[in-house]
RNA sequence: GGCGGCAUAGCCAAGUGGUAAGGCGACGGAUUGCAAAUCCGUUAUUCCCCGGUUCGAUCCCGGGUGCCGCCUCCA
């Protein structure tokens, strides 16, 4: 089975074949960094992370490029109008657009390491690109689809026939639409800016358009994709919102100026929802990934409720369902606490065929199109299989084994063996000597002084799972 | 108005033209020195509604209803 993929382009399931072999280039719409990332944010970024990871587990090497975009996102931006959001977000918070950029850029990848994500290759910069902005956008005026009207410049969007193939949007209905562009210096209202002049703009650059210039939003990621992964993407992604404009404007703008197919494949992934409906500012429930770790929940609980369902599905968070995701990845730790132990054990070989059975359903799953739901269960499944105790010694060894491949795809799992220091550990042996002379006061007395340094038991057949009260750690003494 | 998506048990969520994975929760039983965990059993007979195609549809087609997204700031 190869890996199939959902092509927003073609809207159905396609293949996955990289253009050159072994080897994907990878772009990843990344944020805009005015304010906090949400957990909604976050469930986007999590679709690049998954994609890096499982393509790697594939076997190819993954360049993988997620922008930063720090200048130039306007709050209208294809009338060219409106205030940057990382200047109007200075204004609130009094502060310089600079330091906000930086603030929520060192926050936004703070957020990402809790996560587990892995770091791409480069997280470039939107403002350390603008020559290379200024490059396509000349070219772009050069091969007459981009035109100049005093220091701004716009994309001609009758001079790309196939604006609208990736959102199926038409120009003839854009126009009907709510949206009326009045901006008279551009030939069709759908233009979109490239580059825009205005003195009082905080953040700005000298150009051949003027002295106190800006790029537009989409220009970023046109170039920066360009310099840093070249003229051809693999694969492209980002949150259903982008599809359109920013999308459709990033292919028109980068095969203008290349000639060339810009990205064979774009993956989006639905808006997480809150409490059933869109998380709003107003609601107070647009959660960050502090909101989580306050309420007591570890980010990789989030990791999981945010995996939990197929990134192109509608999802929805409440702190309950947080709370069952926590209860479902325990039971996972739990898992493979038992594993530790059966590995350990004696007994004949037996169950092997019940670890291949899952990894192949495991692969199977994520082959097609990311299904991490129906991935997990593969992994419930084998749990279920092993706490029946079907696993021999090698199978659970395998087991153990098909866990880290689980974890190195979905990030969830807590497999680091932690060692007991030997004072626990004496007290762990104390107490089953005493149970075993069936002095139950002095093992009850021996768990009661464990548990006030923080560790609980669990009298098992095999022997004793220990593992620290904050769910970390844990393991068989035998 | 244009474009698109979704509707599966108490909650969450996969999936298939032949009668429904998995998780969480709940209930009953077992096991355990105790505790915890675990085990067994039960928990969807309209898979939103109405038509149609079919030997047969939850899955295909048409219509309806509801919710969500983009077109306007948004991942």
């Amino acid at each position: 089975m190869s890996f199939q993929i959902h092509n927003t382009l073609s809207r159905r399931k396609e293949e996955f074949r990289s253009l050159q072999p072994g080897i994907v280039r990878m772009y990843n719409c990344g944020p805009t960094v005015y304010s906090r990332a949400h957990i909604g944010n976050m469930r986007t970024f999590l679709l690049a992370d998954l994609l890096r990871r499982w393509l790697e587990l594939s076997g190819y090497e993954v360049r993988q490029v997620m922008n930063i975009t720090d200048v130039g996102h306007l709050t209208d931006d294809d009338a060219g109008e409106g205030e940057d959001k990382i200047e109007a977000q200075a204004r609130r918070e009094k502060r310089d657009p600079w330091e906000i950029s930086r603030g929520y850029t060192e926050l936004f990848l703070s957020d990402l390491a809790k996560l587990s994500f892995v770091p791409p290759l480069v997280h470039p910069r939107a403002s350390e690109h603008v020559p290379e902005m200024l490059e396509m956008i000349e070219g772009l005026i050069a091969k007459g689809h981009a035109y100049r009207v005093g220091d701004d410049v716009y994309f001609d969007v009758k001079s790309f026939p196939r604006y609208g193939a990736l959102s199926g949007n038409r120009v003839a209905e854009l126009e009907a639409g709510a949206r009326i562009a009045v901006r008279e210096e551009k030939r069709n209202p759908e233009d979109f800016a490239l580059w825009k002049s205005d003195p009082a703009h905080l953040m700005k650059w000298k150009s051949v358009f003027g002295e106190h210039g800006f790029p537009g939003w989409h220009i970023e990621c046109s170039a920066m994709s360009r310099k840093h992964l070249g003229e051809q993407l693999d694969i492209h992604t980002g949150g259903e919102d982008n599809i359109f404009p920013h999308h459709e404007c990033e292919i028109a703008q980068s095969e203008a100026f290349t000639g060339k197919t810009f990205a064979r494949y774009w993956m989006h992934a639905r808006f997480l929802q809150v409490d059933g409906g869109k998380m709003s500012k107003r609601l107070g429930n647009c959660y960050s990934l502090d909101d989580v770790v306050a309420k007591g929940y570890e980010p990789r609980h989030l990791r999981y409720c945010l995996i939990r369902g197929h990134y192109r599905q509608p999802l929805n968070f409440t702190w309950g369902i947080l709370e069952e995701c926590r209860s479902a990845l325990e039971s996972l730790d739990d898992f493979v606490r038992r594993l530790r132990v059966a590995a350990a054990a004696g007994g004949p070989a037996r169950g092997e065929e019940l670890v291949a059975a899952a990894r192949a359903s495991f692969d199977a799953a994520m082959d097609d199109d990311l299904n991490t739901p129906s991935a997990l269960a593969a992994v419930f499944a084998l749990r279920g299989a092993t706490l029946e105790d079907r696993l021999g010694p090698q199978a659970a060894h395998a087991a153990l084994g098909f866990l880290e491949r689980v974890h190195a795809a979905l990030g969830v799992l807590r497999l680091e063996q932690q060692n007991l220091d030997q004072q626990v550990e004496g007290l762990i042996r104390a107490r089953l000597a005493a149970r075993k002379a069936k002095d139950f006061a002095a093992a009850d007395r021996l768990r009661g002084e464990l548990v006030a340094l923080g560790i609980a038991l669990e009298d098992t057949p095999r022997g004793v799972l220990w593992k620290r009260a904050d769910g970390t750690g844990g393991g068989p003494i035998q």
